[in-house]
DNA sequence: GCTCGCTTGTACCGATCGGTACAACTTAGC
DNA sequence: GCTAAGTTGTACCGATCGGTACAAGCGAGC
């Protein structure tokens, strides 16, 4: 869904510059990171179309133009668009890889450096707790039902039983969160670290176990 | 700081009922699980005066009587509030309980039973994700940094090393909010037992395992 | 060069925000 | 009953909220 060919009415205008009606798609898009970053900082309630504008660079009068909905789309734009990140570094690997042990280390890693070694917040898991979650609990529970189901299919993979296997990926996903929130309010980087790599060698030895 | 006699002027007052200014410290109390849960449920900035106006039945005039410092104080006050909680129902016994085994297993129960089985919002985990974070921060982290020691040294006493038992503290608490999240962005009241039940058997096992 | 349609900043809307002021009320002590 | 202190609801404050309207700005196509 990102670059590709526009669906144009006629072939001959890719020759052309962008259509407008495709540089608006990109500018919107170039625009969910800040949000997702104002977001992160203030919350959904705590950001104010006044944060998210200077956030943006973009005056209120285009994010409207972008998102009609107003804070509401904007938020379910980044939801969506983190969700894709998440699909493409993590999940897939996680479901595609052919060596499940490279895919955990590695998922462990982008997930550190993605979310800062705690210090920077997770948005879903953040929703999940405040009440604005109301509109956004399906796909908030579809992030995380997604990252279970892949982390647990990666380890089947390596020879994990089904059983065993899913509650790994739940123990996994959950220390993460609570490893951000605990980073966080200890104000200390190193802790992250030191859960979440046990909790990966927890997974490596889980499947070294079974191995034949 | 609950009841005891008030610092009056007249040891012969005590008679008399009540004095005012003690109803008034009362009252204050009182209003602060209403306010607690209005904070979990809408969050610092979600929660206006109008919902902690409601929620707790005092007007505006009362309740900035009772906290002139406005939001912030009553804030400070539940998050205190909770923190005494804590310390009598979790942390006092972890501490002091000559039954290690007995006092982890308490915990777990007590978590459980506060937090709904995860679908209560840890109001302390809860603003350490928040921007809100700044002011309250030391006592945020005052809140988990006791926790976490208590239940290590429980840990310790239980003969489990003091770096194994830092480290299985560590990830039990940071089990536990995760948890909360993973359940309530699931929905599924389950996942929160499975999860903290694991964790119980996890910290019993290490402390059979150095049994002497 | 002109038009047309998308984009954008700005002014503005009513509602609500956190907070203050204060008058009316309740209550205790005499 | 009267007074004084403590308590409460309500009216009100300026600021800001999310959101709308709209005219100026801008680039593409003829």
């Amino acid at each position: 869904m990102a670059a590709g060919t526009a669906p144009g009415r006629s072939s001959l205008a890719q020759r052309a510059r962008p259509l407008t009606a495709k540089r608006t798609l990109s500018d919107r898009a170039s625009a969910l990171p800040a949000l997702a970053e104002a977001f992160r900082e203030h919350g959904f309630e705590g950001a104010s179309l006044t944060i998210l504008s200077q956030a943006t660079g973009l005056g209120k009068g285009s994010l409207y133009n972008f998102f009609p909905g107003g804070k509401e789309e904007m938020l379910a734009a980044v939801l969506a668009d983190i969700h894709a990140w998440f699909a493409t570094h993590l999940f897939d690997p996680l479901e595609r890889s052919d060596d499940p042990r490279a895919a955990i280390r590695s998922m462990i890693e982008q997930v550190t450096a993605y979310f800062r070694s705690g210090q920077r917040v997770c948005l879903v898991g953040s929703i999940s707790l405040g009440a604005s979650g109301g509109g956004f609990s399906h796909r908030v529970s579809a992030y995380f039902a997604r990252w279970i189901t892949a982390l647990a299919e990666c380890l089947e993979r390596g020879r994990v039983a089904p059983t065993a296997a899913r509650a790994f990926a739940e123990e996994t996903v959950c220390a993460i969160q609570g490893a951000i929130i605990l980073s966080r309010a200890l104000g200390d980087e190193a802790i992250f670290g030191s859960i979440v790599g046990r909790q990966e060698k927890v997974l490596l030895d889980a499947m070294a176990a079974n191995r034949s």
